[in-house]
DNA sequence: GTGGTGACGGGCC
DNA sequence: AGGCCCGCCACCA
């Protein structure tokens, strides 16, 4: 475990309900500025383990980026749960809900 | 060792 | 908004 994925999963579950953040963004913040990818991969690998709000990550154009459509579409109704606006075709607006 | 692969990002148009 | 391209980088067959 190194130290870059320590922080990454302590960002992510410091992320408040009703609110979205970009991989990337989260990559700065943990120290990699280069590390996006390897958020999505700690995502894909320890969600259940750690009990990760994945659906409160995007990518930085502020849509859902989740290519399969019935995950995407999971995603959509945890954040519209929460409140967060989404539009059909996977859009948030950010400067309301981003971080 | 090696080449293909993304739940990405940024720049450009 | 949306598409394309290129740079990145850990993973995996």
């Amino acid at each position: 475990m190194t130290q870059f994925t320590e922080e990454v999963l302590v960002i992510i579950q410091r992320i408040p309900y009703g609110s979205v953040m970009s991989y990337g963004r989260i990559a700065r913040l943990a120290g990699n500025a280069r590390g996006a990818r390897q958020v999505v991969r700690i995502l894909h690998s320890m969600t259940e383990k750690y009990n990760l709000p994945w659906h409160r990550i995007i990518n930085s154009k502020g849509k859902i980026s989740i290519t399969d459509e019935s995950y995407a579409a999971i995603q959509r109704e945890l954040l519209i749960s929460e409140g967060v606006e989404v539009s059909e075709n996977g859009y948030i607006d950010i400067s309301k809900y981003g971080t």
